[in-house]
DNA sequence: ATTTATCTGTGAAAAATTTCACAGATACGA
DNA sequence: TCGTATCTGTGAAATTTTTCACAGATAAAT
């Protein structure tokens, strides 16, 4: 028998699977779906409901073996083991056009609220308009440090992407999602770095394309 | 011994690095740099050495054992097994605001050249400006046939994705990237699915800081 | 009340992926 | 010319991740 004060971490992918999951359950709740079986999710996430089975009960609890799961309180567990409702704040850097996308949309999206947001240019910072406090771009370690912002949403120019990433790890920040065209890495840092780019997915589209089929 | 002319199928996890290899060769490439090591590229993706090279091994060709890739060859290559240099055209569904960004940001990655884009509100289709034919929502598969585009790039509201998607496929679409907040899955028919989400990742990213460190 | 169909939870088996370890090769320096 | 340090390429081992198979349980139907 296995405690369920497990190791409290979990395998990456798992991890990963189980966050999409949160989102989509999050959906089925305000649809006022009651229950949802694994199987009905393999549906909806393309992933094979025994592993999402697996994924449930790695996380070390969930309900009795009922018909389906409890989509609120399934949601809710997820939320409290994975540190989904622990309210982390944001900021962005870069508005351009598509930070200034992102900082209209989060609004949308009251997940995560931004706390602040940072520009180079004092021209484009008076330009926007918005209810999210601008910053200048030197300001970032300081401002993250002391709103204690937790990441950082990198949506600057190529060239401007690397200091953008030091600033906000320098004031302290322990994750970043990075918009531009390049690669950050921060292997030797306690950070956790999301790389995102159009031309990468389509890369990847490309390539199982032409490995045929799928 | 194993003959160059393998299985043309990379396991997933290796062509995805594969993927990103290449971009960042090309990005080393404009930096004039003509050789890198595995362990060079292990700073630069984030990559165990191993891995790069066991990855590069199962491409099939490599250069010969010298000091280092030739990054020129290497990145051909690696166009040529991955189908990355096969210039799939590429549309977009939306140009709201995220939309609007990738249309004008597409101009500058000249690697895949949006072909049409669609928009369901007339009035937005004639404010915009821009090189790229643009065409009522209606006419998705319709375009994507004539054109033969290959992929999709989705920036509509989350009601409107699902529709989105299913005119890409019919048009005869093979991948698509959805950048609106559902998850679009399509594992009963022959298209490749990215869905991206600035909160899912926002969401991964605060699990990892969950459990604790890096 | 009993049967039947359908679920979840989970150890164990299978498969996939990564890491290791070392042979073979090259460049550089003494 | 020879030794040394540093690379790549790759089979084999180790590890991780997924899949399987079935026990235990519940709800619905007869």
């Amino acid at each position: 028998m296995k405690f369920f004060t497990d190791k409290c971490c979990l395998p990456p992918p798992t991890l990963e699977r189980l966050a999409r999951l949160y989102t989509l359950l999050g959906r089925l709740e305000e649809a006022q779906t009651r229950r949802v079986t694994s199987r009905a999710l393999e549906g909806l996430l393309s992933v094979p409901c025994h592993t999402i089975r697996k994924d449930i009960s790695l996380l070390g609890a969930a309900a009795k073996a009922e018909r389906g799961y409890d989509v609120a309180a399934l949601r809710q567990t997820l939320g409290l083991r994975l540190g989904l409702s622990a309210g982390y704040s944001v900021c962005l850097v870069g508005l351009g056009r598509l930070g200034g996308a992102i900082l209209n949309q989060a609004g949308a999206d009251r997940r995560y609220p931004l706390a602040a947001a940072f520009d180079a240019s004092m021209n484009r910072i008076e330009l926007t308009r918005t209810d999210v406090p601008l910053y200048h771009s030197t300001q970032i370690s300081r401002v993250v440090r002391e709103k204690a912002i937790t990441a950082g949403i990198i949506t600057v120019p190529p060239h401007a992407a690397w200091e953008a990433a030091e600033r906000l790890i320098a004031g302290g920040a322990r994750g970043i999602v990075n918009f531009s065209p390049v690669i950050i890495t921060a292997a030797d840092k306690p950070v956790v770095v999301r790389n995102i780019s159009l031309t990468g997915e389509l890369d990847v589209i490309a390539a199982y394309i032409h490995m045929q089929g799928v």
